[in-house]
DNA sequence: CCCGTGACTTCCG
DNA sequence: ACGGAAGCCACGG
């Protein structure tokens, strides 16, 4: 059975959806769940796949510091942060306030 | 096969 | 401390 790439996608996807409500997490950390910490990159990629996929949170991954960066991929504007304020995580300004306080380790809390 | 792009991250100046 | 540049991996053309 050898390791399609696509399996990385999967992987992300499968991480993405174990992310609790109210809690967000960097590409990073996704990445590094799955060793792959320097492809932080591929998991934003592979999130623009499962933007597709309503199964897949995307809008509960942010980057290292917290930042929407994602919301120019969602429609409209404020349509992840919609999301996030509606899971009672505080957004302003396009970025997690207690970001560090509900940011959720997959290395850690899996 | 080579080049460009991308929802990131880290290092160097 | 701030800003710019490079590195990284995967996908599409």
């Amino acid at each position: 059975m050898k390791t399609d790439k696509q399996d990385f996608f999967k992987k992300v996807h499968r991480v993405a959806r174990l992310i609790p409500e109210g809690r967000v997490t960097s590409y990073g950390a996704i990445a590094e769940y799955l060793g792959a910490k320097s492809s932080a990159r591929v998991v934003g990629w592979a999130m623009n796949a499962a933007h597709g996929d309503l199964s897949i949170p995307a809008h509960r991954v942010v980057n290292r510091i917290g930042m929407l960066s994602g919301k120019h991929h969602f429609e409209g504007t404020n349509l992840m942060q919609q999301l996030l304020e509606s899971e009672g995580v505080l957004v302003k300004e396009h970025q997690v306030q207690n970001f560090k306080e509900i940011y959720w380790n997959p290395c850690k809390e899996l």
